[in-house]
RNA sequence: GCCCCCAUAGCCCAAUCGGCAGAGGCAGCCGACUUAAAAUCGGCACAGUCAGGGUUCGAGUCCCUGUGGGGGCACCA
């Protein structure tokens, strides 16, 4: 029907039409580039330092901003428009700042290890540095075409040797340390990590035990290593791990999604014990919580924090185990329970009244020690599982249970099961029997591995006790109409007394205060607080990431590296992959890819005890440990004696003490990036930084101290009568005959769905084709208005020609579109553009102080607006405008300023300040309601009274008309914007 | 299942302490320029704020209930 491509020869009748001096996408080419060559060549954006190899001539402004971008990883899939939104959101606001007179550090670096580079390097054999390289180099040239204010002399990449030492250091760092409960911190608080020689100290001096029975003396190296191993903030242990035998590698807690597959491939994850790096972040666990009220953060992301450390405050409480019923004989070994008590954690010590059973975790070590050989009299038939003896019983269930992974404990859902032990608890509080049962909704990790079951106050216990027919009991009285059933919720203690105590009457919180405190009096309880955050698995078995720096004596002990041996560099190896198995062979081993570079493995050193061949690690870092740290590294990129020299830390991200007397907690001033690191990478980059605090290397309490999470970029798909994607630029919108939007493409209808920008859905536009089509400024100026920063959106290509159109205004406010001579007159502007030109100025500050670019840009083009409507645009009126226009549309207003006469970049001249005596409106409108409903409007002076806006609004002849004679009430007034009447 | 966020014009979005629903952009329509079209320029129109209830002199804004969309957590004792 119509032609989709007549239009070669028409584009090449238009540029011919185009004036010679229109700001088009080619004249923005040009002014862009040569203004980006200008920046690079005189070192616009480098921030000077107080102090080393980049300090500047004089003394640093005390005005600081350091404003960061999340870490990138280079990724070889090229960019699409919605990766750099972030980016200029960040460099707005920095050149912004630059403008209010801050020093501002602004620099990216590059996340480059990692498994993408990794795994083409394993399908290519090309080396993954080689990958990383070439597509660091690709991503520097797509960011810089956008003009980013970025001072270069403090990029890196966290694969660089340099880099690697010092993240190799911090990791010895850690290693070398413990967390001292009782330790002074300073800026306060009692806790903190301390060198490890402190602990060796009291071991050596006795006065600490060693925790194994032995004195320090008496120990091996290795044993002795054993012992710090428990004290260590990073540590080598068997712990059960998440095994990935579909990846070759164990994941952390924070990659396994909830129903137990890896977040990266999908695939199945076991649980298995493995001998592997951890880091205590759990002895930071407190802090990590406490001191999120101190970040100006969102809410949203404190809240996953808190979640994910998950501290529960409660008490742990101690049963007696009674043993068999009626004199049975205690396991069919003949020997006694080890354990004779139970440790359960509950955070309802209130309740305890109302235990009715025990559960313990199938992998409970009590159960280690026998059960009783016979079924006590009178247990339940539905109690045993069908088995004779409760060993059988008990070593069936727990065989069930372990033969289960995570994902299939959950995918039974609710449905609780488990069996009885033949043992019974005494409860402390009044000494009921209580049956012991093990069960898998009780996990082995959590807590004590125990609970005491109140199935009158826990939905948990209700459904078991509900399914095994125990009794239940309510300790808090539920209101009326309650449906049965558990209740959880707060309410008026009953049923709970016994001779010293009651909880009777009390409220929730008090009856817990009471009863802990009872509990601890009779030493059979103490008040404590569990966490679900657990240590951090910090090895994979992975090529592309750090080296460990440490190595291994014949007897198996972990040796930390001097310092003079970092950087631990990876060998070269030929070939780049862990093993890997089927997805579901849970039997398999990891099998690094490093354990086969036997020569570097196996090293020759003198560590003191004169030349001897260690064996190095062969697992790797996680990538988590490079943007760990990156913070820091940009503040002194190039320092080779230390990580960050602590005078220029203490500059740039120091505590700084507000006008009411507060002391932040320092860190970058901003930090944005996208929500999905709300958990994992902000969670241990503190935990690091915390570290580093205690230890004296930095000044800041937290590396960020302002966190903002931008939104994403999203586009529209569109799927043809088959499903397949079909290209969305070829896509026609048209208004069908309901009136409801009908897509066509290539004269077929086509289907329109929401997502992802992307290659696979034939619905991605680059940053490149955006610069070609319009100029980087117009990209730019275009992703700032599509809305808040904080909010995602569709990409509309056809809607950038707004942006566009704002510039070639701009421009034209100033420049001859035909003969390229500036049109700008120094004449004053007249009375109404100066004033529209204050209320700009003010305007504008607030928005960009408030990082609220779109609506600065809204209020700048209504300036650009008007200006195009006066004769003769003045230099008063267009010189606030560039300058304002910059943070947004750098180049341009660059190139603007320099024609209109000033030879210095206007990166560092002051933002604009409004004339106040021109911002006082001469008359303002007044509006007055009847009831709330606007019935006149009246021009008043902004000083009017009360008393006189009231008279005259009252004498107002529609407000009679409204009125239509009926008598006042009342009348509100807020001068001068309002009056509001009554009738009675 | 529990918790959090969002909903304003055909579309993207503004609206300060509760005070005239509209700043800006896209698309649309009319006009100017043009042989014509595009581009450009000038102008115009468009919703009563997801639904229902409440508080108030006055509600997009505060409260409650529901609907739709997005996100987090999910046997955590």
């Amino acid at each position: 029907m119509s032609e989709h491509h007549a239009s070669v020869t028409d584009t090449a009748v238009t540029d011919a039409a185009i004036p010679a001096h229109r700001y088009t996408a080619d004249l923005a080419a040009h002014i862009e580039l040569s203004w980006q060559a200008r920046w690079a060549a005189e070192g616009t954006f480098n921030a000077p330092n107080p102090t080393g190899g980049l300090a500047g001539d004089g003394e640093v402004p005390a005005e600081k901003f350091y404003v960061l971008d999340m870490f990138p990883y280079p990724s070889g899939k090229g960019l699409h428009v919605g990766h750099p939104l972030g980016y200029i959101a960040t460099d707005v606001v920095g050149r912004f700042k630059r403008m209010t007179g801050a020093n501002v550090l602004h620099a990216l670096s590059y996340d480059a290890f990692g498994l993408p580079a990794e795994q083409y390097a394993v399908q290519t054999g090309q080396h993954p540095r080689i990958t990383t390289d070439e597509n660091i180099e690709t991503m520097r040239r797509q960011l810089l075409r956008m003009g980013l204010a970025h001072d270069e002399r403090r990029s890196f990449a966290t694969t660089d040797s340099g880099y690697v030492r010092w993240t190799q250091w911090i990791f010895l760092q850690i290693f070398n340390s413990w967390y001292d409960h009782d330790a002074p911190r300073p800026g306060g608080g009692v806790g903190a990590a301390r060198p490890i020689g402190e602990l060796v100290a009291r071991f050596e001096s006795g006065e600490r035990a060693t925790g194994n029975g032995r004195a320090w003396a008496d120990l091996t190296a290795a044993e002795r290593e054993d012992v710090l191993g428990t004290h260590r903030l990073a540590y080598v242990a068997d712990v059960p791990v998440n095994w990935c035998p579909g990846l070759g590698t164990v994941l952390a807690n924070e990659e396994v999604t909830a129903d137990g597959r890896s977040e990266r491939g999908n695939f199945p994850v076991f649980k298995r014990n493995l001998r592997q790096w951890m880091m205590r972040i759990t002895a930071y666990g407190d802090r990590l919580v406490d001191d999120l009220d101190r970040l100006d953060w969102p809410e949203k992301v404190k809240t996953m924090q808190r979640n994910w450390i998950g501290r529960s405050e409660g008490a742990r409480v101690t049963f007696a185990v009674a043993g068999g019923d009626g004199g049975a004989s205690v396991a069919a070994t003949g020997a006694a329970p080890a354990v004779a008590e139970i440790e359960v954690f509950t955070t309802r010590p209130d309740t305890l009244f109302g235990a009715t059973f025990m559960v313990l975790a199938p992998e409970h070590p009590l159960l280690d020690a026998g059960v009783p050989a016979e079924w006590p009299e009178g247990t339940h038939s539905a109690w045993t599982g069908g088995h004779t003896r409760p060993a059988d019983a008990v070593a069936a269930y727990r065989a069930q249970a372990a033969a289960k992974t995570d994902i299939e404990r959950q995918a039974e859902g609710r449905e609780k099961s488990g069996v009885f032990t033949g043992l019974f608890a005494v409860n402390p509080v009044n000494g009921n029997r209580l049956p012991v049962f093990i069960a898998d909704y009780v996990l082995v990790g959590y807590g004590t591995g125990a609970i005491m079951a109140v199935p009158g106050g826990d939905q948990r216990d209700h459904a078991f006790a509900t399914a095994y027919q125990l009794p239940i009991v309510h300790t808090v009285e539920p209101p009326s109409g309650f449906d049965g059933g558990a209740y959880t919720g707060d309410g008026v203690t009953i049923n709970s007394a016994n001779d010293e105590v009651s909880l009777n009457g009390l409220d929730v919180a008090e009856a817990k205060r009471a009863i802990t405190a009872w509990l601890e009096d009779k030493g059979v309880g103490t008040a404590t607080v569990t966490y679900r955050l657990r240590d951090w698995l910090f090895s994979r078995q992975r090529y592309w990431g750090e080296p460990f720096p440490v190595v291994y004596d014949d007897d198996g002990r972990v040796i930390a590296l001097p310092d003079e041996l970092l950087p631990v560099e990876l060998p070269e190896v030929p070939d780049f992959s862990p093993r890997t198995y089927a997805d579901d062979d849970a039997d398999s081993s990891p099998e690094p890819p490093l354990a086969r570079a036997d020569e570097w493995v196996n090293v020759e050193l003198d560590l003191g005890d004169g030349p001897k061949v260690y064996r190095r690690d062969t697992n790797t870092m996680p990538n988590w440990a490079g943007s760990c740290w990156y913070e820091l590294r940009y503040l002194d990129p190039a320092n080779t004696a230390a990580m960050v020299d602590p005078e220029i830390e203490k500059y740039w991200m120091g505590p700084r003490t507000g006008p009411d007397g507060t002391v932040t907690t320092g860190g970058a001033d901003l930090y944005v990036g996208g929500v999905e690191h709300a958990v994992l990478h902000l969670l241990y980059a503190r935990f690091w930084h915390k570290v580093l605090f205690d230890l004296g290397h930095i000044s800041s309490v937290e590396p960020f101290h302002k966190l903002f999470n931008q939104g994403y970029i999203q586009a529209y798909a569109y799927t043809d009568a088959r499903g397949v994607h079909v290209p969305a630029e070829e896509v026609v919108e048209e208004v069908g005959s309901d009136g409801d939007p009908v897509w066509t493409w290539n004269g077929q209808v086509v289907q329109r769905e929401y997502g992802k920008m992307g290659k696979s859905l034939k619905n991605m536009v680059t940053p490149d084709e955006m610069y070609s089509a319009y100029g980087a400024d117009t990209f730019r100026v275009y992703e700032m208005s599509m809305g808040p920063l904080d909010v995602s959106r569709p990409w509309d290509t056809r809607a950038v020609v707004g942006a566009q159109r704002f510039l070639q205004r701009l421009w034209r406010n100033a420049v001859d579109e035909d003969t390229g001579e500036l049109t700008v007159t120094d004449a004053p502007a007249d009375e109404e553009t100066r004033r529209v030109v204050a209320r700009t100025i003010a305007d504008v500050r607030t928005e960009m102080s408030a990082m609220r670019p779109n609506t600065a840009i809204a209020k700048l083009i209504v300036l650009n607006n008007h200006l195009t409507s006066v004769p003769r645009v003045a230099r008063e009126a267009i010189e606030p405008l560039v300058l304002m226009t910059a943070p947004v549309a750098p180049h341009i207003a660059e190139e603007l300023w320099a024609r209109l006469g000033h030879d210095e970049s206007l990166t560092y001249h002051p933002f604009p300040e409004p004339d106040e005596a021109l911002l006082v409106a001469e008359t303002v409108t007044c509006v007055v309601q009847v009831q709330g409903k606007v019935r006149d409007r009246l021009e008043v002076p902004p000083s009017i009274g009360e008393d006189e806006l009231r008279e005259l609004a009252l004498a107002a002849p529609a407000v009679q008309r409204a009125l239509d004679g009926r008598g006042i009430r009342k009348v509100i007034v807020r001068a001068p914007k309002l009056v509001n009447i009554v009738p009675a």
